[in-house]
DNA sequence: GGAAGATAGTTGAGGACACAATTATTCCAC
DNA sequence: GTGGAATAATTGTGTCCTCAACTATCTTCC
């Protein structure tokens, strides 16, 4: 079968998309540091915040964040020293453990959400048109969509 | 000063970007394995085909691939085991050392493109429509643009 | 032309993650 | 209700990457 290359056009796209999005992501994440915070650090916190009880399953939790459940595990290590998440054990199924949002990550959540945001709008949402943003939501969607699919 | 929230289809295009690329990449990456490569070393290979004379200077490389320095020492180290690419001093300047596309390596990278090539189409380009083909080109440059701005 | 600083690359130490194996608990078929 | 499969989480091991420190070479400028 013949291969059927990219247009000049989805060129663009293509590689525009994966040599910026490393260093956007890179960028983004280096704002976060002020607050003691990485990435995944910042996901997990916003995470818990948006659950009932402020709290998760692991194994949802890690679904969530694109971890596995090792790598959760791993990464809890980090903010469960630093007193943000505390681990409770499910009393109706042994098997389980939640991450809970203690106030103290809760507060720092509050704080650092502000200017995480301002670093999302000056990085990309900002920069782009409503017709690129609205495109943005829409493609990525499909793309998740169809991904989800198999 | 007070926050500036995203407008719901902000959120979308932001959430959407965020939650999807992960998962997009290490789809690309899967159908990379069968060939023995993961996407780092694909790029390495790729960026290299495009070089002139085949080769390119270690710390030039390593900008282009978004790694650090010590980082492309280590990736090299597979590929110069795998014999896709070789070392070669320069004999103008004693500090340079440059990363050279062996003809195997050539010859792997000429196998694995046209499924990488499918994969991105079935992944996400033929997802996309013109319209959103050109938003992610344009909406991605100027988010890269401006990253280079700093 | 010699010292100070810049640049290229490697190495050691450590962090974050994945995979495979392991443990503990629950669910289900009978 | 019991044995086997499924599910939740952790731990051991290994990979890839970064940062900081180091070596080697080149450039600059007096």
């Amino acid at each position: 079968m013949a291969t059927k290359w990219l247009s000049p056009q989805e060129m663009d796209a293509w590689l525009a998309f994966i040599e910026t999005t490393s260093d956007l992501m890179k960028a983004i994440e280096k704002d976060l540091a002020p607050f003691g915070l990485d990435r995944g650090d910042y996901q997990l916190l916003a995470m818990l915040s948006e659950s009932e009880n402020h709290q998760m399953r692991m194994c949802d939790l890690a679904d969530r964040l694109r971890l596995t459940r090792s790598g959760l595990t791993r990464r809890m290590e980090g903010v469960l020293k630093k007193k943000l998440v505390t681990r409770v054990q499910s009393t109706e199924d042994g098997r389980v453990a939640f991450a809970h949002l203690t106030t103290k990550g809760f507060d720092l959540l509050k704080t650092a959400a502000p200017d995480h945001l301002e670093s999302v709008r000056r990085l990309m949402i900002d920069l782009l048109s409503p017709t690129e943003i609205k495109a943005f939501a829409s493609g990525f969607s499909k793309i998740s969509a169809n991904l989800s699919a198999d």
